[in-house]
RNA sequence: GCGGAAUUGGUGAAGUGGUUAACACAUUGGAUUGUGGUUCCAACAUGCGUGGGUUCGAUUCCCACAUUCCGUCCCA
């Protein structure tokens, strides 16, 4: 048996996970500043749950990994953490709404695989459910520009709308019928231009002229939009020409200049309703989508299905490329995984070494104990290899002497300090 | 999923149908018995993704599979 990861799947190793787990606990920390609660839910799922009526569309089906228990259950990993949030608000009648919550963990999809792209991976996600309108969703714009610049990621924001963008197709001429191919070939506008839109749609027969008005309607600023479409009776049009209005006048209230109106953004095909919106890298260290959202009311309406509206709106952020982004800005970042490192210098300082280190982790510092027994000059040069900025040797004569000597590897200085005065060992080595 | 390319130690890699599979970095030990980054020495793939086949002989050629990368579909 060779030894292997799955296909799609990957290890992280502590260089790696320190920065994962730095990411997560930032991102947590602001998702609980904007009153997102944590919840952890199951990872297995019922199959007929995760099948049931989500509007993922049939699409997710194939790539949702099955399996049986022992009782011959028929159930599934989860593919997102969005059927899981309908799952939790349908099965605690006692929640109420609007409930806020965020919820980091892992999700399977046996799909294709790519680099930034596996089939067992994080997904971060932040959602409200029984908010309707535009206030909340200036709210999570507010939240992501935050969470990103905690993180030292200079971000922009693209968003739309789909009622609008659906809209403007019927407005173009092109029948209903259309929509969801054209909305797949516009949302590549960005990477294929308009000329690759415009050939991925030849086989529609769409005539000329509704092309040529679609593309025009996409430079509309949105002070142009009323205007514009005052004559039109087209409700869907209508009604996401005053959700962006809405959210625009929030947004510049709010003084969020780095949120740019994107008339051809779309986002997937199935799940989103109103607002849509994905963060970008402003520096392009990645130039991938580091985050997005947008509302959906209708997936958890659906999924519940007793007759009640559940309006919902919620982003996620990209763990793979914000860590890549992370990884990139620090590449000569030197910071060591230990502020100390103690060795003692023969079995009689061993329990001198740990009362020490122990006082000194107490009080926050991060200590290693050498516990191999290696020479001095070992234990140095893996000091240095190492980026510790300090080390205390114990032998004898200190133990006798009552006194410690703090090296500091960054130059050839040392500090004297008494055994038991840890604060001015904390002065030191917090300085 | 489909199409293409790749796979040699911990890492980056050179190389060949035939006897010891270069080199570099990393690691470990030593020169140096209680104290520093340098230098020097030594050790480190009975093995070239896995399984078959061709061959006197395969890491090398052929086939299948696995994994990785790049496109593409879709998405996170």
């Amino acid at each position: 048996m060779k030894i292997q990861n799955v296909k799609g799947s990957m290890d992280y190793l502590p260089e790696e996970q320190i920065i994962r787990n730095k990411v997560i606990n930032t991102l947590s920390n602001t998702f609980e500043e904007y009153g997102y609660l944590p919840v952890e839910t199951t990872t297995l799922c019922y199959y007929d749950l995760l099948a049931s009526k989500y509007a993922g569309g049939a699409e997710i089906l194939k790539e949702v990994y099955k399996l049986n228990d022992q009782g011959e259950r028929n159930l599934a990993l989860r593919y997102d953490l969005t059927v899981p949030f309908s799952k939790i608000i349908a099965m605690n009648k006692g929640l109420n709404l609007p409930f806020r919550r965020y919820e980091i963990g892992k999700v399977f999809r046996d799909g294709p695989v790519k680099v930034g792209r596996n089939r067992e991976f994080y997904q971060c996600d932040v959602d409200v459910c029984g908010i309707e309108g535009q206030y909340v969703e200036a709210e999570l714009f507010s939240m992501a520009f935050s969470g990103y610049n905690k993180l030292g990621i200079d971000i922009y924001i693209e968003w739309n709308n789909r009622k609008f963008l659906s809209g403007l197709i019927l407005e173009s001429g092109i029948e209903e019928a259309l929509i969801s191919p054209v909305i797949l070939s516009v949302d590549k506008l960005a990477k294929i231009g308009e000329d690759g839109v415009k050939k991925e749609l030849e086989s529609y027969n769409i005539s000329k002229n509704s092309l040529d008005k679609l593309f025009s309607y996409f430079k509309i600023n949105i002070s142009d939009l009323k205007s514009t479409f005052e004559a039109s009776n087209n409700s869907l049009l209508k009604e996401g020409i005053e959700e962006i209005i809405n959210l625009d006048n929030y947004l510049n209230g709010l003084g969020l200049n780095e949120a740019k109106f994107t008339p051809y953004l779309a986002r997937g095909l199935e799940i989103y309703t109103g607002t849509v919106w994905e963060v970008f890298d402003k520096n392009q260290t990645v130039t991938c989508a580091i985050g997005a959202g947008g509302r959906y009311d209708r997936i958890i309406t659906n999924f519940i299905n007793d007759g009640n509206t559940y309006p919902a709106v919620g982003m996620s952020f990209g763990l793979v490329p914000i860590c890549e982004i992370l990884n990139k800005n620090n590449e000569e970042n030197t910071n060591s995984l230990y502020d100390l490192y103690i060795v003692p210098m023969s079995l009689d300082e061993e329990i001198e070494a740990l009362k020490l280190a122990n006082a000194l982790r107490n009080k926050d510092i991060k200590v290693m104990i050498e516990m191999k027994k290696r020479k001095i000059k070992k234990c140095m040069e893996w000091a240095n290899k190492n980026n510790i900025g300090y080390v205390i040797v114990i032998g004898s004569d200190e133990v006798k002497s009552h006194e410690i000597e703090i090296k500091d590897m960054n130059n050839y200085n040392t500090n004297k300090v008494s055994i038991d005065d840890i604060d001015a060992m904390i002065d030191i080595i917090k300085k």
